[in-house]
DNA sequence: TTACTATATGAACAACTGCTCATATACACA
DNA sequence: TGTGTATATGAGCAGTTGTTCATATAGTAA
């Protein structure tokens, strides 16, 4: 629970003109939200797992959970929070849903966090 | 709690195939615990703050402090976890400790981040 | 030394998250 | 209708996380 700026008023502050400038550029609470909860939904190790997958082809509930070793109940939740964000999005078959990457605008952010990963380790 | 491989096998496969190639080309363990500890740490509203901030000017832990609205010891643990992500570095000066955005290699990933964040809400 | 400042660290706790289990829903076919 | 299959949903719980508080450490100055 985090205090209330009246609460917090005895911090001394060393650089005002910083802090100023800080809360003048800073992204708006929505805006730090949104990009949060979008980092978020892809830091997860099982969703991560799932986005590289359906990146490459269409794959239905069951399968993701013969692949990730997890129950397909844990993989439905999984993808509900990945098609609430737009990642995935799926089609019938009958009775099955095949599941599949739906989002080119997340692409580059999967691209950078690999090549980050891949230029921080050699 | 994730259960073994024996007590999972009861669980149908409807694409043997696509099972299988998910799990030839999926990436390993590590680098899924790497990546997700990235996104994860850049997940987290404060720190996205705190990066932000960084990627402007040096500021020192209680100019953080007095920007986030937090105590200087929440902004102390979380630039730990950012300099062990390499994230940020540090240079003191006297007493205080000035912190600047150390990862060139972040920029990218934030960039994503706000160009997707700005695509899909438009 | 002593006093003061700036930051770091550890403990404790509330809030959140991801899983399993049990159950419900949606569809196909007889 | 009724049965079986594929997936979704809700509850419950253990593990994780971000904060505050209290305390410890590192540096400055007398």
């Amino acid at each position: 629970m985090k205090l209330t700026s009246d609460e917090r008023c005895h911090c001394r502050i060393i650089h005002k003109d910083r802090v100023a400038l800080a809360k003048q550029t800073a992204l708006g609470p929505k805006q730090i939200s949104q990009l949060s909860q979008m980092f978020k939904t892809i830091a997860d190790p099982t969703r991560l797992k799932i986005i590289l997958a359906l990146k490459q082809e269409e794959m239905c509930v069951c399968d993701l959970a013969a692949f990730l070793n997890i129950s397909e109940s844990a993989v439905s939740h999984q993808l509900r929070t990945l098609k609430h964000m737009q990642f995935v999005s799926n089609r019938r078959e009958g009775p099955v849903l095949y599941y599949r990457f739906a989002n080119d605008n997340l692409s580059p952010l999967i691209q950078a966090g690999l090549d980050t990963l891949g230029s921080t380790n050699v």
